[in-house]
DNA sequence: GAGTTCAATAACCGTGTGGTTATGTATTCG
DNA sequence: CGAATACATAACCACACGGTTATTGAACTC
């Protein structure tokens, strides 16, 4: 499995918006879904196991923190074919690179 | 499945990048790959039922065109993580607003 | 120490995925 | 016309995926 299978998942995507506004625990991440807390605990794995989160312990909650770093191989792909909708990138290469 | 699952299987995602370079028919992107034509055959039909990719006929052969619209989604989603590697992009939105 | 909470793992299961071979259908070529 | 080419579909198969329940193991709490 590669980061796009991660991510595939609607419930991976949707805890790793979670994660974009801060680090929760895994039973917090747990109220804002259906399934089990097993299903929860696989889903996590997965999302460790690319790199797309990482855990740390306090007491007894395991803390989840996003990192977003390993999303990047995914937006330098997709930016390929961003042109396809949007005139404006193509000037925006240039502009980043005067950019301080 | 939606586009996420679509583009999870890199052969897939390969034949957008082949796409990417210009209209092909099947035949000639089944050059690029080790596996059977029915298994192009059903790869072409999945990005077919997701449009990120329209066919149209030419005699016997069916000429594929890359529809990149649909990786908009995608684009845009992977985007609220961008900062997270890319300073810049702080001030991106603000420049972007004032391009004519 | 006993019970409770938090989380991971094990074992299992139905379903979907990606591959195959075999077949069918147009279309072109000789 | 018959043969060959281009492609899709059907039928099948091994395996991975996402879910479940049951169990285990830490770590608080009383």
């Amino acid at each position: 499995m590669d980061v796009y299978a991660a991510i595939s998942d609607p419930s991976r995507r949707a805890i790793l918006d979670l994660l974009l506004e801060g680090d929760r625990a895994a039973h917090e991440l747990l109220g804002a879904f259906r399934f089990s807390q097993p299903a929860l605990s696989k889903h996590l794995r997965v999302l460790r196991e690319h790199g797309l989160v990482s855990m740390r312990k306090r007491g007894r909650e395991h803390l989840y923190h996003l990192e977003a770093r390993q999303l990047r191989e995914v937006s330098q792909w997709v930016a390929h074919y961003e042109r396809f909708w949007n005139e404006k990138l193509d000037r925006l290469g240039n502009l980043l690179e005067d950019m301080p």
